[in-house]
Parts: C-alpha cells; sequence; structure tokens
DNA sequence: CGACTTTGACCAGCGC
DNA sequence: GCGCTGGTCAAAGTCG
C-alpha cells in the first residue's frame, strides 16, 4: 500500500474518533487500529461545492441549513430528487429491515427527509435518513420495494431509502419507543462505515467525528441489539440542544448508525471548545501521527479561515464515507457525471491539493478506477466563485488531519 | 482544574 | 395502571 494511502488511513483513524472520544481516550491504539471495513465498496462522488465544508459529509450543520435547495446547483437538486424521500405525516420511514435491494455497499448514506428539508441545501443530512416520528415500520419485503422504486417527491407516505448495511435502525421499531421523547423533532439518521472494534475502548465504539464537537452523555444497551447507544450532546456552544446518537448497526457492525436530534443554537463553531476533552487522546496521537506524517502539509492550516481552530477531524476525509453513499444513490451514470462535471470544490493550499493529487492517484492505483477519480476530481477542481467562508475544507486540514492543538498553534503563529 | 467518559438511577412515552 | 424501553441526569472517575 502506498505511503499516502497509509497516512491517510492513519489520520483517518485519528480523526473519526476525535470529536466524539467515548471510547478512545485512554487507547492510544485506537486511531492507528482504527479502519475501515475491509471489505466496503468505497464511491466516491464528487462533491457539491457549496457541501465541501461539510466535516461529516458535505456538512454545514447537520441541522441548521439556512439556504434554500432552489439555490443548489441543478446537479445537486437532480441528487435531491434521487436520493431523497419525502416524508410527510404519515411517512413509513422504516429503519429496520429495508434492503436496498440493488448494489451492496458498506458505505451508503441514504435520506429520508420531509418537505422542510427538501428546501435546503445539500448537506451530509441530505444523504440521512430523516424519521419520521410517526414512521411505521415497513415490512421487509415492502421496504425493499419501496426502496428499489425512484423517490416520489412530494408523496405523504413515501418510502425511504435505506442502505443494504443500515437497514437495523431502532428508531423506527414497532414500538417506536426511539422518539418517544421528541416526537415533534426530527431525527436525522446517517449510516456510515464504522470503524472495527477491534482495538477501540471498552465500547468498541470509535465514532466519527463531525465538525461539532459531542459530548457523551449516556450509553444504554439496546434491545435487540448487541451494540449499545451512545448518547452525545453538543458541547460547542453550551446551551446547544444538538444530540446524537450512535449505534452500531445490528445486522452489520461495520455500519455505524448516528441520529441526530434536534438542532444547533450556534453556528459552527469556530473554536472547538469541546477541544478540552474533545481530543484528549486522540490529540496527542494524532499530533504524532501528523508530525511524523504529514510535515509537508502541515501549513495548510494556516489558510485565510484558518483564524480559527481547526477541528481535529478531517471532514474530507468523512466526506469520502458519506459521500459514498452519494455515489451510490447516483446509479445514473449521467447524474455522476453531472457532479463530476458541476462539483469542482476548491481546496485553498495549493500544496495541499498537490498532496492530494497524489494520494488520490495513489489511492487510484490501489483502489479502482471509479470512486477515487470522482473524489480526487472534487477535490483537486478549483471554483473561483466558491465563497471560502463556505469552504469547510478551509477551515480544515484535510491533508494533514492536523490536531486542534497543532493547528491553534500553527494559526496563532501565522496570525 | 476543567472537560471528558462511564454508569446506575430516574423519568417519561407507549403498548397492553 | 403497569411494565417495558429509551432518553437523560448526575456522581464518580479519568485524563492531560
Amino acid at each position: 500500500m502506498c505511503s499516502h494511502l497509509l497516512k491517510m488511513m492513519e489520520n483517518y483513524q485519528g480523526d473519526l474518533a476525535d470529536v466524539v472520544r467515548a471510547t478512545t481516550t485512554g487507547g492510544s491504539a485506537a486511531a492507528a487500529d482504527w479502519q475501515l471495513p475491509r471489505n466496503s465498496t468505497i464511491n466516491y462522488p464528487s462533491i457539491p461545492a457549496e457541501d465541501f465544508g461539510d466535516p461529516f459529509t458535505y456538512i454545514r450543520d447537520p441541522l441548521i441549513i439556512p439556504n434554500t435547495i432552489d439555490s443548489a446547483p441543478l446537479s445537486s437538486q437532480l441528487f435531491y430528487d434521487s436520493s431523497i424521500i419525502t416524508n410527510g405525516g404519515a411517512g413509513a420511514a422504516n429503519t429496520s429491515g429495508i434492503n436496498g435491494g440493488g448494489g451492496v455497499t458498506n458505505l451508503a448514506h441514504k435520506v429520508v427527509v420531509d418537505h422542510d428539508e427538501m428546501k435546503r441545501p445539500p448537506n451530509i443530512f441530505s444523504r440521512m435518513l430523516q424519521i419520521s416520528p410517526n414512521a411505521k415500520q415497513l415490512p421487509h419485503s415492502q421496504a425493499t420495494a419501496v426502496a428499489a422504486a425512484p423517490p416520489q417527491r412530494g408523496l405523504s407516505a413515501s418510502p425511504m431509502l435505506v442502505s443494504n448495511n443500515c437497514t437495523d435502525l431502532q428508531i423506527s421499531s414497532p414500538r417506536n419507543t426511539g422518539i418517544k421523547r421528541r416526537k415533534s423533532q426530527a431525527k436525522k439518521v446517517v449510516c456510515i462505515p464504522a470503524p472495527a472494534p477491534a482495538n477501540s475502548r471498552s465500547t468498541g465504539e470509535i465514532v466519527p467525528s463531525d465538525l461539532w464537537a459531542w459530548r457523551k452523555y449516556g450509553q444504554k444497551p439496546i434491545k435487540g441489539s448487541p451494540y449499545p447507544r451512545g448518547y452525545y450532546r453538543c458541547s460547542s456552544s453550551k446551551g446547544c440542544s444538538a444530540r446524537k446518537q450512535v449505534e452500531r448497526s445490528r445486522t452489520d457492525p461495520n455500519m455505524l448508525v448516528i441520529t441526530y436530534t434536534s438542532e444547533h443554537n450556534h453556528p459552527w463553531p469556530t473554536q472547538r471548545n469541546a477541544l478540552a476533552g474533545s481530543t484528549r487522546s486522540q490529540i496527542a496521537k494524532n499530533n504524532n501521527n501528523n508530525n511524523n506524517n504529514n510535515n509537508g502539509a502541515k501549513n495548510s492550516s494556516s489558510s485565510p479561515n484558518s483564524q480559527t481552530e481547526k477541528p481535529t477531524n478531517d471532514p474530507k476525509h468523512e466526506q469520502k464515507e458519506t459521500s459514498s453513499t452519494v455515489k451510490e444513490e447516483a446509479d445514473d451514470q449521467d447524474l455522476e457525471l453531472e457532479f463530476d462535471q458541476i462539483y469542482k470544490p476548491t481546496l485553498p493550499d495549493s500544496s495541499s491539493n498537490q498532496e492530494q493529487d497524489n494520494f488520490f492517484a495513489d489511492l487510484g492505483e490501489i483502489i479502482g478506477d471509479d470512486p477515487l477519480d470522482l473524489f480526487q476530481q472534487g477535490f483537486s477542481s478549483h471554483d473561483d466563485n466558491h465563497n471560502d467562508l463556505d469552504d469547510p475544507f478551509n477551515f480544515y486540514d484535510w491533508a494533514t488531519a492536523a490536531t486542534t492543538t497543532a493547528v491553534a498553534d500553527e494559526s496563532n503563529r501565522h496570525s
């Protein structure tokens, strides 16, 4: 395996475990042992420029999305149409037992949104499942058929798309207990490839990070699932009611099911106030990794927007995860082409670009043609019109996956 | 010391 | 109304 890939994997490991440190606080080996499921079929679609900033996928705020979908590029909207299913009041958002029936991938993020969601720009959560509080469980066969059917925008009792490997969400269990207390709150669920639990601490969970800092406040064993569910609340800002739940898919331990609840009441964290704990062990680890592996790209943190700390997590890596579903969803090759042609995210640092180019070139050799080709195109392309402020990559050191601490130091140095 | 994780207890929604 | 279950709280311990 090429050195670039190794580097990326190392960084990726650490980054994913960064923000949510539920299981990595004590283990220095956690990051190093983190790995994507080897059997994952990773498809990397092009990433919409306006979504490029999402740490988790293309995120801005998972739940705070002021813009309208109308402002999104055509292809983006097309993607919406192809991946989103409106979920009206009677929506049958079954999260269990749904089988997409089509391609098999461990990297799938499928989306169900309500009408409000349709007004939002594409972002990470556009690729999530929004579980209607009133969601009813569909028979597996029905769910399968439904998932295979083209999404029908605006239908109230519409089905939802669920990845093959994200079929066992608890949110919509027959009793639907997971929604009891927040019936009126939208929940958005994303399935992402889970790290191998092998060396992670205690619970065996390593939770992918997103831009927000999350603090674990509880963990419960879930009936019917061998894996516990972790409860996290946003620690990026005091008083933020945003929460997320993280659990492993019971049918596919390689998949993590992350359920976002409530909204952030604050903008993107300019500082990871959870820094204090967010990288308890990961920071040091990542620093080591970065120092050892990414000295060359380190200065990417000095991008114009680096007045803010860069989160430890590496958004692009995570984008890789989430975007995989996008790719899968976009079975239509024309659509993929459209993505390629239209989404040309910008990277602020040319050196980083180069490194990334190299990385992806190497990665392409290893993994194959399509996914990373798309991915690479998305990263290496330039969009002069792209708003840096909207480009999370300006806030993140994707190439280096620098830790928050390291980045902060770097920023201070350059300020 | 501050922020985190862990974990048992408590609370509340839902089905029967 | 009761029991089951999930969601949250909060004390204790951990870590840098």
